[in-house]
DNA sequence: TATTAGATAGGAATTATTCCTATCTATATG
DNA sequence: CATATAGATAGGAATAATTCCTATCTAATA
């Protein structure tokens, strides 16, 4: 059984050639696509799977932490088939957003928090954009 | 003329009632309402507010900078009225997002991109979210 | 291979936002 | 202070994104 597969299996969902679809979409994407991008390349192939399930499924997989929702301050939402907490290169101008791995930069952050916390509040996820343009 | 006047003509904008409103509205909110909040509270005052107007006029203050959109993952717009750069406590579970200053952090995270920056990327803003939980 | 809890198709309903245009008004000017 | 007008608003229609509904279907277990 291939990898897709057993992300959804390990997590207690059963495995379909829709959900397989979705997540493949997406772990192939590089660009956080939101429902409607993964909607297009989903029905590509697979013309007869439904808007409705693959909203349902997105959901699912975001409910079982296979993947996660992207911040954004348009009235979408978009996805990212990476767990591992990363950051996001944010273009206003051409709506996209990059992956951008900085090892030093979270690392600096989580131990500023280890060392003073924030009073009144449990940390447990750290999301940072960085907004600007591509040149 | 008050402050929020002020505001408005510094910027080339007509100071009219339903400006004032929703720009009031949002400096004393603390919670980073999203537009159909806001609506609610300005026609409590002024029943005869249109919704069109406000989701204009909101648009109108993002675009000459007098307010910014914050980041969700949820499909509405939310607000902001602090334009100098903080940082947002965000918890998932009651839906709530929080202002935090951290002038120390910020300033760690800058110095970082000044000294190293980013290939390819020309840096604007940061925006960072804490996610978890209030306590 | 039969059973069934869980998943999907297809379309209707809902929610958030934008668009449209006739009417109105803040403000610059005489 | 009266007025002209560029810009703003009201109200509702239109669009976009997502959720909901339910009859039907199927992956996986025994």
């Amino acid at each position: 059984m291939c990898d897709i597969g057993n992300r959804l299996k390990n997590k207690g969902l059963r495995v379909t050639p829709q959900r397989v679809a979705v997540l493949s979409t997406l772990l192939n994407s590089k660009s956080h696509p939101d429902a409607d991008q993964i909607v297009r390349v989903v029905r590509n192939e697979h013309s007869n799977i439904s808007v409705g399930t693959i909203y349902h499924i997105l959901d699912n997989l975001v409910q079982k932490g296979i993947i996660k929702k992207v911040q954004t301050n348009k009235n979408v939402v978009r996805y990212d088939a990476i767990l591992d907490t990363h950051f996001h290169l944010y273009s206003v101008q051409d709506n996209r957003i990059d992956d951008y791995f900085d090892e030093e930069l979270l690392m600096m952050i989580k131990s500023h928090f280890d060392k003073k916390g924030i009073r009144g509040f449990e940390l447990n996820d750290i999301s940072l954009q960085l907004i600007g343009d591509f040149k």
